[in-house]
DNA sequence: GTACCTGCAAAAGATTTGCATCTTT
DNA sequence: AAAGATGCAAATCTTTTGCAGGTAC
């Protein structure tokens, strides 16, 4: 799934130039699959990779947003969190762990699909949903 | 809808002191419906009010939401921005005007709600859901 | 009078920016 | 060789904090 030659045709695929640096951080996002903040991709890169700076990491993570192969998610704490686009999903969220995971149901998605087509919104065009569930993960915390 | 009498009454109700601070505050959030950040509100204050320093508002902003009077909401962009607390709504979120609306829809909420009672989430425990729809408006921007 | 608030200014973080240098293509 | 990336450090911006003085109850 991460594999090297898979993110190396990723980034190449958006016409960005095969950087180690884009590799590694795309790598981390790929392995830290719990939402890592800037920071956490820093620390996790830095075992591997003697040193990226963090405007890079910033800048990087920024480009591979716009281009669509990751996606930034904020939660009521105040730093930004990335994540990797895949498939449609939605997120699971705790206040009190500022624990995300995502949430996957295609049930519920062709559900509201119909329901928005049914129910337009008066000026508004909708382009995609996604649901932010708050609540408590029953496992560890 | 946002007169001083039901603000003041609001802000007693918590148990907290009613400064002129937190009625300015309070008020302004209820005034500028357009989701503001904490800067705006502070601009928007200080047209009546001479003073009130940046920290108060940040700190008044909090107490309000500990209380459950407002509520913080977050964007893809970075900074944070406030909304009273009314009832159950959605948010309509443009990404070009970086515009938030709120989306009230009882039916969808019961439809969900309906929906989430009998397809329980596993290792998950939900407090409340919230959808987030990304779009355009179509009548200014 | 006391507990709680506010103002102020400094501090802390997170993210951005400018620019010279280096790497991809 | 050209276009585009990176590193570094300084700058910016938002939000938090500490504390002395003030205000609501």
């Amino acid at each position: 799934m991460a594999d090297r030659k898979e993110i190396r045709e990723q980034i190449a695929g958006k016409g960005l130039k095969v950087t180690p640096q884009r590799m590694a951080i795309l790598e981390a996002v790929y392995d830290l699959n719990n939402h890592p903040t800037a920071d956490q991709i820093k620390e996790y890169i830095q075992e591997n990779h003697p040193s990226i700076a963090v405007g890079t990491i910033y800048k990087t993570l920024d480009t591979l947003g716009e281009k669509g192969l990751i996606e930034r998610v904020k939660t009521e704490k105040d730093v930004m969190r990335y994540d990797i686009v895949t498939k449609k999903h939605h997120h699971l969220y705790s206040n009190e762990s500022d624990r995300i995971e995502d949430y996957f149901d295609d049930e519920l998605n062709k559900m509201l699909e119909e329901y928005f087509r049914k129910h337009q919104i008066k000026n508004f065009k909708i382009d995609d949903f996604k649901i932010h569930l708050t609540g408590k993960f029953t496992d560890n915390n």
